[in-house]
DNA sequence: AACTGCCCCTAACGCCGTTAGGGGCCCTGG
DNA sequence: CCAGGGCCCCTAACGGCGTTAGGGGCAGTT
């Protein structure tokens, strides 16, 4: 009877490996098309045999939530803190959207894996260095990270959609922009005249914005000579 | 036969009465709960049935969407830019966290339904007269929108998996403190030291915390003498 | 009276998460 | 050498899910 079905058959199954497999069957379906019977097949396994490695499907979630942070990379130490704060916004969110559903996956998971929590380290450890009183710290680490996941949540999911769709990044948003304009004028006023601001392809620039009055904010926490 | 179940079955099935169904169930299962079977059951029809209405579940979602948005309210149009937009702010955290999953339900579908459209026509105008320009209102708009969502979407999910367990909002704070207490130290020095900072319960402190650096960093948009 | 939408039904498809219980395999101790 | 016991996988099944096909009754119109 042929058995290897493709790679870590041979040492005996790990939590690890199923880590590894539930990410290549995220990248392949999606979220919604992540099941126990797919990771399993994923590994050469017969779905119930995950129950001996994993308690359930949450379970199992959080691995991945884990394995999704595995290489995630802090940016150089180099730099101000603002240049540094900065470049760990862009590098999460580019991270995020760099692997299929990742927002989803990770937002409303309670607990950070061991990878993220390496990077909260390192973060707090430079927003310490930066002057930030210890209190304040974690509650930017917070802030930040609630902005860059709910900015990315909202610009992967009209990805994910698209691909159901036939859809590209480009038509979704000029989509979106007709709908705004055909609003009746006399009750939107507003969004009909910023159709194109309000859905202007470029999230890029829409995230960098943002992003820079949060730390236009943060500096003003500063003594002067810190800023 | 005992026909009538509850109340909308008198003048026949209508959309919006799918959504009022979708949102009794949402409140009473949560969104993992909520199947076309349960809110077809709750208007007293069984789940083909709803296929005449909607599409699909996206498309039921979607009203459910708008639904809960139907009674969030304005803040008042008095005080400066800035108590209008704290207002909004904390009246849409306010709003989601008293629905039950409504973080998980919002975040991420791609279009906003008619009563939230209200809401940000209302907020682009005010904006506008605070002396924003079109463009900056438009992502000042978003900026918000993400901070907010992202902001509820994690204080909202472990509320969510503590009544599948039995605690409650301070047991599960409690819980996550110890997980970061009980990291070694060598490796985590600031998580540990942090932690009471980084899990505490005053969740509305950290809301408010985050809002304000945004503001400040909004203010510097601004010529000063409108600030 | 026949027709035509409308609105609901039953039945079924294939998928899902999860559990019960069984059976090989290998290591260990007698 | 053999018995026991953990480890790891299996088959089979449960109830629930979204969704579709096809049918039927009831209204209003022609």
């Amino acid at each position: 009877m042929p058995a290897d079905e493709d790679d870590a058959t041979q040492p005996g199954l790990t939590r690890d490996a199923l880590a590894q497999a539930a990410l290549r069957v995220l990248e392949r379906e999606g979220l919604a098309g992540l099941s126990m019977r797919k990771v399993a097949a994923e590994v050469g396994v017969k779905a119930a045999s995950l129950y001996w490695h994993v308690r359930n499907k949450e379970e199992l979630l959080d691995l991945l939530n884990d394995a999704l942070m595995a290489d995630a990379e802090a940016p150089p130490r180099s730099g101000d803190w603002r240049t540094q704060l900065r470049g760990y916004c862009q590098r999460y969110r580019a991270h995020l959207l760099g692997r299929r559903d990742a927002a989803k996956v990770v937002a409303g998971r309670l607990a950070p894996g061991p990878h993220l929590l390496r990077l909260m380290e390192d973060q707090l450890d430079r927003l310490r260095e930066a002057g930030f009183s210890p209190a304040d710290s974690a509650m930017i680490s917070y802030l930040l990270g609630a902005y860059v996941q709910g900015f990315v949540l909202q610009e992967q999911s009209p990805m994910a959609a698209a691909e159901t769709a036939g859809a590209g990044r480009r038509e979704v948003a000029d989509a979106a922009a007709e709908r705004f304009r055909a609003l009746p004028v006399a009750e939107f006023p507003n969004l009909v005249a910023m159709a194109d601001d309000l859905t202007g392809p470029d999230l890029d620039a829409r995230f960098g914005f943002g992003l820079e009055r949060i730390l236009d904010g943060l500096a003003a926490l500063l003594p002067p000579d810190r800023r």
